[in-house]
Order: structure tokens, then sequence, then C-alpha cells
DNA sequence: TTGACCTATCCGCTTAGCCGGATACTGTGA
DNA sequence: TCACAGTATCCGGCTAAGCGGATAGGTCAA
């Protein structure tokens, strides 16, 4: 290890290389799921309550409610509560400024046919059976 | 699934916003995998061997050949074919400042616990009977 | 030509993790 | 106080996806 010591990071606060590389996969892995990332973007401009997110996405809402317990563990979102409702948003603007250059590097490789159908590959002909 | 057809835009903005986010979900999820991130942090520096990817992360041949293609596929890093070895390397220079970007973020909320235990809970003493 | 090496793909197996539905908890208004 | 709205947590079920091992295909050296 340390290959990493003169990669001149300005940003190597990371304690543990290994550590890191698992923490940041955490990071990226809850940014993985559709939902969450769509109700990241819902976020990102404005508050949003339980509800209305509920609304936006269209899944129940207990599902929805750890969706969003997940990603203000993560740091992505701040929650503020006022009497019996609770308003998430993007709490971080380096959060949309990560979203943005997925988005970037995502419409270059779209066509790419991008993720992982090579690791499962279920799909081809799909005999399912039911 | 289907909505393949769309794959005929010139691809440089985002095509529909919904499609957008499926895609970038998936971008962001295929860095949600340890192995896969330890193997494109290995392969931002420099190019590397599958062999030698295989020394690095210390999994099977098989499986870092399909975790290399799917970084591949996503266009993370790039191959270089010689005689009978391939040589992978990151692309696109905006996938450091991605992985710079989630290490910033990950750094910040590292004692937050970070990802998901909130969606499936596992852990928490490890009493896995085997 | 033959054998060793490198890489890619296929095969079950196993676990992580998303989903809906039910339910508990809390705060507000009547 | 009661009823209800808003939110969070728990539970069983199901699919996605990672893993090792086996194997196939292609390339170089002797």
């Amino acid at each position: 290890m340390a290959r990493r010591a003169s990669a001149a990071t300005p940003v190597a606060l990371l304690p543990t290389d290994g550590d890191a590389v698992a923490v940041v996969a955490k990071f990226f892995r809850a940014l993985g799921d559709p939902t969450r990332l769509r109700l990241l973007e819902f976020l990102l401009h404005e508050e949003h309550t339980v509800t209305e997110c509920v609304a936006h996405v269209g899944l129940a809402q207990g599902r929805v409610s750890t969706h969003l317990s997940c990603l203000a563990d993560c740091g992505y979102v701040q929650v503020r509560r006022s009497g019996r409702h609770a308003f998430y948003r993007v709490a971080d603007p380096r959060v949309a400024q990560l979203v943005l250059l997925a988005h970037a590097l995502a419409a270059n490789n779209h066509t790419a046919l991008c993720a992982c159908h090579r690791i499962p590959e279920p799909e081809a002909a799909d005999a399912r059976v039911a």
C-alpha cells in the first residue's frame, strides 16, 4: 500500500487507504439505487417532506422514509423537523457537483450500454419460467 | 426494458430525466462495489494487466476480469490489448475528479457511520452461524 | 508442434438489499 | 380527550449481484 502517498491528493484525509475504499464504495452504493438517486435529485433544489417524496417516486411510504434516512445517514441530505413533518434537503453543495459530474460521464457512455450486464448476465433470452 | 430505443439520441445531454436517473444510478452502482472501486483507483495512476489487478485485489482471476470488463463497459477504464496481455487504465480525467469528490464527501461523513445499515441492518454483532 | 501463460466466460452458490404491507410512535386539531 | 395525519420501523419474500472454480480461446516461447 502507501502508493497513494505521492499522489498529491489535496483531499487526502482518508484514515486508512483500504478502509476509505470501503467507505467510499458504500457512499457510491447509496447513490446506486435509482429510487434514492431520484430522491436525492428531487431534494437538490428545495426541501420536501416525506409525503411529497412519496408522491414524487410513487413507492410505499415506509420504503421512501427508509431511503431518506439512508441518505441522511450518509450525509447527503439534512433533516429539519417541524411538528409532525420532516423536511429533507441536500446539505452539501458538493453533492450537486457529484451528481452533475456523474451525469456528464453517464451521458458520454450512455450508448456504451453502461453497467454490469457483464456481471450477472441474466437476460439475453430470458427463459423465465416463473 | 425496451427503452433502449432512445439509444439513437445524440447522447450529450440527458435524454429523458427519468431514464437518465436510471443510467446514472447504474454508473454509481458500478463504483458501489469495493472490489471495483479498488480496481478503479488502482488504474487511476497507471495502466495494469489483469494479472496485476488480480494480485492487487486478491480475488479470483475470472472475477477480476469480469469486474474490469464491467468498468470498461461503463466507460470508466480503457483496454489496450497487446499479445496475450490486456492493459487497463482510466480513460477520462473526470473519473479521478469523481472519485476525489466522493472521497472528500465520505471523509466528512466518515464518522456518521455512512451507508445503509438502515436499509438491511444485517450485522451488529455478526452472529453468522455458517 | 507443443506446452505454458493470459484472459474471458460460464456455472452454481450465497448474500445483500429492495419491495410492499402492517404496525408503532408522535404531534396537531377538533 | 379523541381521531387522524405524518413519519419511522419491522417482517417476509424475492431478485440482483458478488464469489470461487472450471473451462475455453488465443498468444508466445521453446
